[in-house]
DNA sequence: AATTACAAGTGTAAATTAAACACTTGTTTT
DNA sequence: AAAACAAGTGTTTAATTTACACTTGTAATT
């Protein structure tokens, strides 16, 4: 037997729709968009798209996330397929990624292209076919891989201050906080730096300014160390 | 636009790849079997299968392990797909699942059928393709789950001795655990029922069986009580 | 009948981690 | 000078996790 084994065999339509993440006003959103073709034209979805042949469903994920947002460095997960019978019109296996990437950096013009917006992620719609439930496994995700993993930082700019990296954790697992606590524990993995600068827009004392350290975080987990918040 | 708006895209193979899990000789076991054709005939695989037109993903998975091992009621949870180009010699998408089965029901006859047969878990041979990879993948999400969920009893008899337990846990962490911390933190759960019986074919003295009550379990959760090892 | 062998079974103390909690500081505006 | 207000700071208590060693029950042997 060789390859014409396989010949026999169905094949699939398969997407990928990708949970594009950014944080602003102090809270999580995700980049949805209206759908501009049937089936369920007009209802609230996801960014996807189909694979093609020659690509990885990676770097198709990759591809849609810039192809919505003009962003090309972006960190990206995959949740998990999707693949019941009857989630689409057609047979449509759907393989679902989140994205964290720099709000600041989303190319606007885009929104208006795609009829897409930013969406506070209290207060999503609902969306189409199990786009719904793929974001809910996405937050899921992402809540015990920010315990474990610094990835909140791909969310924010190369400066932050220690109050916002606050609310973006309160954000990503929709509880408060004690601020006294949080600062605690993130500076003790000692991979933040303080830097001189500070933000004066939210209040008039000011709050420093903070650089993520990769390297330093990188060397602490070569030296086996475990990073848990 | 209607469905015809698909037509343009390019359809691929979808196949899932089971990590097919018993548990003997206190030790985690994987199903693996020589593949019967090429390519990468006679290299040692998952089990696996493609996904046909009129299926789910997790149908087709379900397919899968009760073909390879003649089990029906089976725990299954995806790990996740699997999309590089040159995974395979025709470009096959592949989304993986793994499997937790008594392996008392195993159907022997099948092991003959398909070339397969159990392998600890610390002594798999190099597999094809990418299948490595998702028995990777498929240890730390199992290690991660059992943590939080009492997935292990899918692994054990309808009785087991703690003794038992114990080392199935240790095979899943791949450490020692000390059996008097085991015992305190998993019987103060309250999930189990000690049985009358005792199991002495490891020691004269003999181990007492336990029952998992799900009942009980499925109670507490509902409770909005947390489970973690 | 007594002894041996051996896994099963049991409790406590120390260390670490997580949670709770309230006042002072720095700066701008009035 | 006072007011307003978010930023910033330590300590105490509770909960959880870890470390650790001897006794028990039974079958086999003497």
């Amino acid at each position: 037997m060789t390859a014409a084994f396989y010949q026999n065999k169905d094949k699939h339509y398969v997407a990928v729709d990708c949970i594009i993440m950014g944080f602003r006003e102090n809270e999580l959103h995700i980049l949805i968009a209206k759908r501009p073709f049937e089936p369920m034209q007009g209802g609230w979805s996801l960014m996807g798209g189909f694979v093609n042949k020659f690509e990885s469903i990676n770097e198709a994920a990759k591809r849609v996330v810039d192809e919505y947002t003009g962003i090309e460095d972006i960190y990206m997960e995959q949740v998990g397929a999707f693949g019941e019978i009857n989630r689409d019109l057609e047979r449509v296996i759907s393989i679902a990624y989140y994205a964290l990437v720099d709000i600041e950096k989303f190319d606007t013009s885009l929104a208006e292209k795609y009829d897409a917006r930013w969406v506070k992620i209290t207060q999503l719609p609902e969306l189409i076919f199990d786009h719904s439930l793929m974001v809910k496994n996405t937050l899921n995700l992402l809540q015990r891989r920010a315990a474990v993993k610094p990835i909140g930082f791909n969310l924010l700019q190369e400066q932050f201050t220690l109050p916002t990296l606050q609310s973006l954790y309160e954000s990503i697992y929709q509880e408060d906080i004690d601020k006294r606590n949080f600062r605690k524990k993130i500076l003790a993995m000692d991979i933040l730096e303080k830097l001189d600068e500070k933000d004066k827009s939210n209040s008039r004392k000011g709050a420093y300014y903070y650089r993520f350290i990769k390297d330093k975080y990188d060397q602490l987990i070569q030296q086996g160390l475990h990073f848990s918040i």
